[in-house]
DNA sequence: TATTACAACTTGTATAGTCATGTTGTCAAA
DNA sequence: TTTGACAACATGACTATACAAGTTGTAATA
């Protein structure tokens, strides 16, 4: 069973310790990375390696490299939740050390609604469905329609749905989340919705729908997460893409 | 001068090449990609720049590559505006096949807003300022509002404000454009902004606000776009990042 | 028949080397 | 002082090779 550790060979150990000397500024912002060939030395690996692990860190945005010069090492202010990178609240509340609690309000097997499986998805399909209202000191900022499919997954603990479903999958049932698709909108939703999240009259939200896939392209969650406009806030870091299509 | 010439490697090229034939279903999503030995003999090219290829198709969510058994193409009805990737209204025009017009309100220079420099440009500064209203068919979606850095922009034409930006940018000035940060909100717009759009009483858009850099790291341009909120959709494709940072 | 073992494929990772090309400082020549 | 050549660095691109490991069909075996 992979347990898919995130640093399991040796160009993502190298991404991984470059990453969190840039993180406690032992390499500062401004600053250039010792040479691929130094790190080569420092990590008694070959260049290629230390090339691989050195686009990693490019992609994540976390240094821009400079033919001729070197590594140049990024200011990183990006906090909030960023919308590329799939990652769950659970992280985002860990790392911006938020006080945030997750209320979970339904779990049941329901039909999965056209909106989200957009046919690639058997809409008549059930799935187990989670509904949790996310709070931010008390506040309601997100709710989120989970619709998980079975297979791979076919139940959930109270306590996996109320802390993070995402290590759930990763680490207890050892699924290889690979990517997804998402889709924000701005949309007037239900009397329901609106009033969990205390919306005003015109109740408008953002919606981001999603759909995640495992790393052997089957979808296994379909998601409809309602946000709160006023508190609603995502960052994003985006290389340009040379390559046309 | 750098042209900036999306196909200069035998990489590029090669990903180009395949991508086109994904997109004229040459090869087909749910088939897979010839073998990386049998598109080394195809291309006349080493595996190692193959995978290369490979991998930039794979973070554009063209294929997705599974082990032991070769490199799948993934279905990709991914239109609509994305969000990842810096990509220009023009480019979504031209792609989508939407009939699209540029109107430009103003260009002249003006201090940069304290909201767009955020610490990170000098907010006394000043830069020239575009204004442009995008419809589609007639009706009024995006209004943009650029700030240009001098240096490197010292002046736009009118035909390349009408057009685009970032043609002008990359072809004619030879700039490297490289990477941006993006932050998307929904807010109570100007009455200004909310009459050009046609908004509702609520006066809510979607706002974008984006500061692009150049591969030097210096920042050239300062965005914020201001989005109808029921003509607004982004789509998102995301890889989930193996790295914690 | 059912199981096992294996061969022949696939991609993943790492190594070592080559040449091209951009950057910077130094030192000599004009 | 200014200019230019050049050496010593840097990254970019590519090649060739090796071995690890997942997948699949086949053939031998119990």
């Amino acid at each position: 069973m992979a347990r898919n550790k995130p640093t399991k060979n040796k160009q993502n150990s190298i991404a991984q310790d470059i990453a969190l000397k840039i993180r406690h500024e032992q390499y500062r912002p401004g600053t250039f990375l010792p040479s691929e060939h130094h790190l080569c030395d420092l990590y008694g690996s070959s260049r290629e390696t230390i090339r691989k692990a050195l686009e990693q860190l490019t992609e994540l945005g976390l240094i821009q490299k400079m033919r001729g010069k070197g590594s140049l090492v990024l200011d990183i202010q990006r906090f909030s939740f960023p919308v590329s990178g799939i990652t769950s609240f659970q992280e985002l509340n860990k790392t911006l050390g938020m006080h945030a609690t997750t209320e979970v309000l339904q779990k049941k097997n329901d039909m999965i609604p056209d909106t989200l499986a957009k046919g690639r998805v058997d809409s008549g399909r059930t799935a187990l469905h989670i509904e949790r209202l996310r709070k931010i000191d008390q506040v309601p900022i997100v709710l989120d329609e989970d619709y998980l499919l079975n297979p791979p997954i076919s139940e959930v603990s109270d306590a996996a749905a109320a802390s993070s479903l995402y290590a759930y999958f990763e680490k207890e049932l050892g699924l290889d989340i690979s990517y997804a698709t998402k889709e924000i909108t701005v949309e007037k939703v239900s009397d329901r919705t609106a009033s969990l999240l205390a919306l005003d009259e015109n109740k408008l939200a953002v919606v981001i729908r999603s759909m995640t896939y495992l790393a052997d392209t089957t979808p296994f969650q379909l998601t409809a997460s309602y946000h709160k406009p006023d508190r609603f806030k995502f960052i994003d870091f985006a290389r340009r893409r040379k390559i046309s299509f």
